[in-house]
DNA sequence: TAAAATAGTGTTATAAGTACACTAATTATG
DNA sequence: CATAATTAGTGTACTTATAACACTATTTTA
């Protein structure tokens, strides 16, 4: 690229816009929940749409989508991940903009949002049930996105991520079967969670119970291993094509 | 992004520059190698770097990249995927560049490359003997495209966009081991790859020859059925990691 | 004390991958 | 024409990971 940029003048051109679009994935209910804003202005006023910005000039990609998720969500510390660059030229009848979209998890039990100035209403929308139409080409990102947390969730501890503080075993297997869509053996997954040691036991709070039967143990994940180990259920068929797959740019 | 947009003009604010920046590789000598041009001006004079030039505003990143393909390569039809985005603020020292990445594959047997104006020179590098500088950032996306070539091919069938239109096994399986790092049964990789069933005879042409031995049998990838179809040689460990780690942008 | 719920263990069957010895075919060379 | 050399396989036993499912153990409330 920038081989070739000296023999004129880089301020010299016309340059597209560049944002930053920020996926926010949560489990509510133990379900994968996606945050989106509904529009206030022209175009698509109305519509709901992935939260995002303008890139600063002093700012660098990933931060531009840490304002935007800390301004949204009010969290700070969250996993983040590029997802891809959308960069065809009618996306956005105003001007030539170039969105560079990211992926953020943010665990179960600290979601808190704030309706901005911009937008009209913020919600969380489960990923089964979104709505219908979509600002922009913001349905392609999130399908795209969606597609991306789903196979990586299959071969990463991603997962982990999203869970609250506190969880039991057979929680996480929920989540698991919601993600796989499929049900998965109680004996075989406590064995394969025990092995890869990446939780450790919280200690709990004695607490009033109103169901019988001996109390759920609670575990916290052991954030030092949880990224680096492998946990994993099951290779599914068409893992490299949803991990590999380019979206009709 | 585009909800706060039109609170106010678009057009107002200063623009960063964006560019897409192409990884070509091919295999030589059944070596990976890499596409390098050496730069002629300031910044990084006499330094070698990717490929790469300024997005147009009527075209996409996609047609972008295939432009700058088809620049210096001469070739047009060829696997392209786009990479990662690098936005650092100090990255290019003239001004604020955003330079979206692709990966190509380029057929062993049509590489033919072409000096452009703004470049002294070009040259294919095999990925193990790099030069020790590279211009910008660009030895962080060579190694991050690297990273992620050497991962997909492991669990892809991308390594048959990069073969020539005719080859014998003992060829193929010498490219995993390449790709690998190991050596791989010839046995088990005979049977394997006859099972993907992603070959076809090529007829071969008598000729000449100065070995003694049974001659090579020569084969032809089913085009159709090697970009669907997993052949897979070998899980690593580290696949996840490798194609899910984010560079520090 | 029984029922209910969580938290496991044991065992077998199946499938996939690995290692390595072996056979077969086809050529050039002495 | 026999033999070495080279490609092109086949056969088989071993190991490992996964899957299926029956079973035991623990701890609570009613």
């Amino acid at each position: 690229m920038q081989e070739q940029a000296e023999s004129y003048d880089v301020t010299r051109y016309e340059r597209p816009s560049v944002t930053v679009d920020v996926v926010i994935f949560t489990l509510i209910h133990q379900e994968l929940q996606v945050l989106l804003v509904q529009r206030r202005n022209w175009p698509f006023e109305g519509y709901w749409a992935i939260p995002g910005g303008f890139v600063n000039m002093d700012e660098s990609l990933e931060l531009a989508a840490r304002r935007e998720l800390e301004e949204e969500t009010g969290v700070g510390d969250v996993y983040l991940e590029q997802l891809y660059t959308f960069g065809d030229v009618g996306r956005d009848p105003r001007t030539r903009v170039i969105s560079v979209a990211y992926i953020a998890l943010v665990r179960a039990d600290v979601q808190q949002i704030r309706v901005s100035e911009e937008s009209h209403d913020v919600r969380w929308f489960p990923v089964r049930t979104l709505p219908e139409q979509l600002a922009f080409d913001h349905a392609q990102i999130l399908a795209y996105a969606i597609g991306r947390l789903r196979s990586k969730l299959e071969y990463t501890t991603l997962a982990f991520q999203l869970l609250p503080e506190q969880f039991s075993i057979l929680e996480l297997k929920h989540i698991y079967e919601q993600i796989l869509g499929e049900k998965l053996d109680k004996g075989n997954f406590y064995r394969k969670i025990k092995e890869a040691d990446l939780l450790e036991e919280a200690h709990m709070v004695r607490e009033e119970r109103k169901t019988r039967g001996r109390p759920t143990q609670l575990w916290r994940v052991r954030r030092d291993r949880a990224l680096e180990k492998q946990f994993v259920f099951r290779w599914r068929e068409d893992r490299a094509v949803a991990s590999g797959k380019i979206p009709k740019d």
